[in-house]
DNA sequence: ATTATCTATAGATCTATAGATAATGC
DNA sequence: ATTATCTATAGATCTATAGATAATGC
């Protein structure tokens, strides 16, 4: 039984990270609660990480590259415009985890001084250009008489906001297919 | 100059709290930053409020009041449907402090065994009849062809999500604006 | 008498630093 | 030699309890 070592520990560590901050937020999760899901002391952590900001932005980036690994791929291989969106809610929709990790971070980083601040403006910034470029993309005019670019930060707010609330109450409200609907209000089938 | 006294005191207490929960979460903040937020001692506090978990409860009760206090005096007076929604996003475009504590907290109650988690389940049950309820008294058919059941958790999720995009980049997203887009895409006119 | 506050303090955490020891790779 | 971990520990917090003192209201 050989022992994890360089980059699959950090891995380890990394996803052990993201878990705790799924289940406490960041403020109330703790190096030691990593560290014992992981098997090591706090301090073996800090060996790969060295302060709890650095784990938290190394949290931050993973997540994002696992959201481009299922869905970047894709981008260029098919222009599916908005259907892609709806393909992303559900799968959304059976990682209640990492759903829960993404909700609790972005609303903390609103919070004073809080060092994923500039993370989530960047990433909603490029994420509102790459939504937009979505709704461009989808085929005949948007129905509903609004430019691409006012379409975006709606969609993803829909978006964000079903999660919250689905949740809270994953048996009152089904996400992707208030979703769905959504898409169907834009005049967009799937 | 008299002290402050009693409910006076309890309500100077619950408002600083508020602020600071704004500021850092509900785990980040701490009943001394609140005390010496009012000019007391930590211990002050707890006179008033037995535990942090006490204080935390008649914060989100105080919050429900204010919401109500400003919006539903007027639900009876006119059935206004959706143009009710506009104000209420207009009025929190006035408020961030108010929008951030809500925003934070109420993801932040997503979290393992977080106690404002009842409290923000049953709010959004509460709040989707209520806005289902508004779409209903909408005149004319929804245009979209979803029942104002369907309708409610989208609604909602819009105005949920805007915020949290407004509070990053205030100067990028315009959440009134993009609300009444929101709206129009429904067929609503405000 | 009761209410409002304070001081003192126990007991839990938490992050981070320093330095020892064990394992691995040249 | 370098990398991976551990023990020890300093120094900051934090919540909560106990009990003293001062102010207020009958």
């Amino acid at each position: 039984m050989t022992r994890p070592r360089g980059t699959d520990r950090r891995e380890t560590i990394v996803q052990a990270a993201f878990e705790v901050i799924a289940e406490r937020g960041y403020r109330g999760s703790s190096l030691g609660a990593v560290a014992e899901r992981v098997g090591l002391t706090q301090q073996g952590v800090m060996h790969y990480f060295p302060s709890k900001e650095q784990l938290l932005m190394a949290v931050l980036e993973r997540r994002d590259q696992w959201d481009l690994m299922g869905f970047s791929r894709s981008e260029d291989s098919s222009s599916l415009g908005a259907a892609h969106l709806q393909q992303l809610v559900e799968y959304n929709a059976t990682r209640p985890g990492s759903v829960q990790a993404y909700t609790v971070l972005a609303a903390d980083s609103v919070t004073e001084g809080h060092p994923a601040r500039p993370f989530f403006q960047e990433r909603y910034t490029r994420v509102r250009a790459w939504v937009a470029d979505l709704m461009e993309r989808q085929e005949g005019e948007l129905p509903s008489g609004l430019t691409a670019e006012q379409l975006a930060p709606i969609v993803i707010a829909v978006i964000d906001g079903l999660q919250l609330q689905w949740l809270l109450d994953p048996d009152e409200v089904d996400m992707p297919e208030s979703f769905r609907d959504f898409l169907a209000v834009l005049g967009i089938k799937v």
